[in-house]
DNA sequence: AAAACTATTGTAAACGTTTACTGTAAGTGA
DNA sequence: TCACTTACAGTAAACGTTTACAATAGTTTT
């Protein structure tokens, strides 16, 4: 279709390989004189560069491709520009595939989408990969990383939070606030990603330590949605010992908020809330919402640098408590 | 690095043409058992076919890019969800490219990394081009659309909602709902993007229609941003007359609602509000935001259809009010 | 039984690049 | 002057596919 260099040999007496040379700047391999012809002749026909050929030849690629689940991951915007960033310092470019919602069809496709042409490698964001999928990554001979989701199985390369800290934080500063009955809502425990699992053991452990027998019913799994929310509160709702609650995602705690105001409870009068991950949602809402703030930023641009230079191993990023006005102090 | 055809045919004896003809299922070109035995060939070697190669000898592509600006348009979750819906339909790809905040560069970048391989096609969401890379998009002889955006040049073709009838609604709304002073606040009237304007000009034209005359300070210009609908919210709060207003967007009226409270004026009962867009934002907002929403994702089906079809025109999706509870009805 | 067709396969060129190898002319040092 | 560099440019092969064309064998038609 386009114009290849090929005419702009044609066009200035030149071979294509000279041409080849000065438009990919092969410096030593070509005089002033020359690259000012080609490139003036290149600008006038509007020459642009055929990439896939290059890729073809050159059996290598700079591009990255990012896989997402389109489920509403309202974090997966920061993490994306952490990885742009990196991407540009190391001259990378950086497409972006949408995964769909925990569907193995639209996964399969967007993995093939990435694995079907030459690429440097691929980051996928909190995508839990069917089994069939994670195979079909494997073979493929592509570097590739998982962000914001860890595994027990170490085999998988990955840079998150530590989610058991993140567990274990929120618990200790609520305790630390004066709560005794802590409510965790929210969380997926089920899911294959340990994520869920490794919170909740985090809440256990802080529980432990400051001898509180954790009550069953202050568990309600979910999620990670706005309805997860809305439901945890409800069954809080007649258990009135509960006074705080840890919910596993900005989403959940903005559930949980709004079906406190309409049970007529107050945050953090009645029930104080702190909530995972810390993206812009928590300063949009009345009250603000405290959190335990993850540096999704960070953790984009982590997994990038591991992916490019090719670093095998895991990472947590930093991880703090951002204390906003959903969570009121106790005084006995 | 992978494996090729060229591998497949040695494994199994027949020659790469054949080999080629039943992998891309060339029907009448091959008999069931060599399809067979280059099929079993094909899964045991773990065979991934080459799409750049393919794409360089066919002259045609599958992918359709999608380009956004990655400022916080909450919005373009639901557009990419319609466009992969119909891509899905057509047997395309999508990949996904951020063009950064209105930056010239990353703009370009994002661009370049689309135009420089083969691609069927380019979707530009709400993004407003600047007119080097406008240009750059034009030279590249390959279709593109805009979605979310309109222009008064038609050479652009794009699919977006009536701007005006967007302004003109809410306005009409209000004004039914008893309202008489009714401000605009968080649209960007100086951008080369035609919407704000537009929407003023809807708003202009339901004041007049009603006989009531715009008092300047009324409009409260802004970039569509959250912080945009805090400083609105300020410049209104010596204005006792303003008994509604209209926001931009939804982080607009999220802003507004958020510094009326620091006000302590109550909305609705103080002051109305209905916001443009109704994304899942004004959901989870106390109250929740009354809207004029758009069908965006309408918009990125049909923004794809007319893509992938060739269809010239432009578009228009319907638009509609949202009655939730950020409204009052005044009476006399 | 010759002619004509059909089904299946192979050969080789093409897509737009890059780059190892050559070639050539001018410059350098003795 | 001659051997040796150096600077620049050209030739052609290669990357992994697809596909027009040609070839073969078998089958059908007459």
């Amino acid at each position: 279709m386009g114009v290849t260099i090929k005419d702009i040999a044609k066009e200035t007496g030149f071979s294509v390989a000279t041409v080849s040379r000065v438009l990919s700047n092969k410096v030593g391999f070509f005089s002033q004189d020359t690259a000012a012809v080609v490139n003036a002749a290149a600008t006038k026909l509007g020459y642009k560069k055929n990439m896939a050929a290059t890729e073809l030849v050159t059996q290598k690629s700079s591009v990255i491709a990012v896989i997402v689940n389109s489920t509403k991951t309202n974090f997966s915007d920061p993490i994306i520009e952490g990885i742009q960033q990196k991407a540009a310092e190391s001259d990378k470019r950086v497409i972006i595939l949408y995964a769909g919602d925990h569907d193995a069809t639209s996964q399969r496709r967007a993995l093939s989408t990435a694995l079907e042409r030459p690429i440097a490698g691929v980051l996928l964001l909190s995508v839990d990969l069917f089994e069939e999928n994670l195979q079909l990554l494997k073979t493929a001979q592509v570097p590739f990383r998982f962000i914001s989701i860890s595994f027990k199985d170490s085999a998988l390369n990955y840079v998150a939070s530590d989610d058991q800290q993140i567990g274990y934080l929120a618990t200790k500063y609520l305790i630390k606030m004066g709560h005794r009955c802590i409510g965790l809502a929210g969380i997926d425990i089920e899911s294959s990603a340990h994520t869920g699992k490794m919170r909740l053991a985090g809440y256990k452990r802080a529980l432990a330590e400051n001898n509180i027998p954790l009550q069953k019913n202050w568990i309600q799994t979910g999620n990670y949605s706005y309805e997860a929310g809305l439901l945890a509160m409800q069954n809080y709702s007649n258990q009135k010992c509960i006074s705080a609650v840890i919910t596993g995602s900005d989403l959940v705690g903005i559930g949980l908020l709004n079906q406190a105001a309409k049970l007529h409870l107050s945050i953090p009068d009645d029930l104080s809330l702190i909530t995972i991950d810390g993206t812009y949602l928590c300063r949009i809402v009345q009250p603000q919402l405290t959190s335990v703030t993850q540096d999704f930023y960070h953790m984009g641009y982590l997994g990038a640098e591991y992916l490019i230079s090719d670093q095998q191993q895991n990472a947590f990023t930093d991880v703090k408590i951002s204390e906003r006005e959903s969570v009121k102090k106790l005084t006995l």
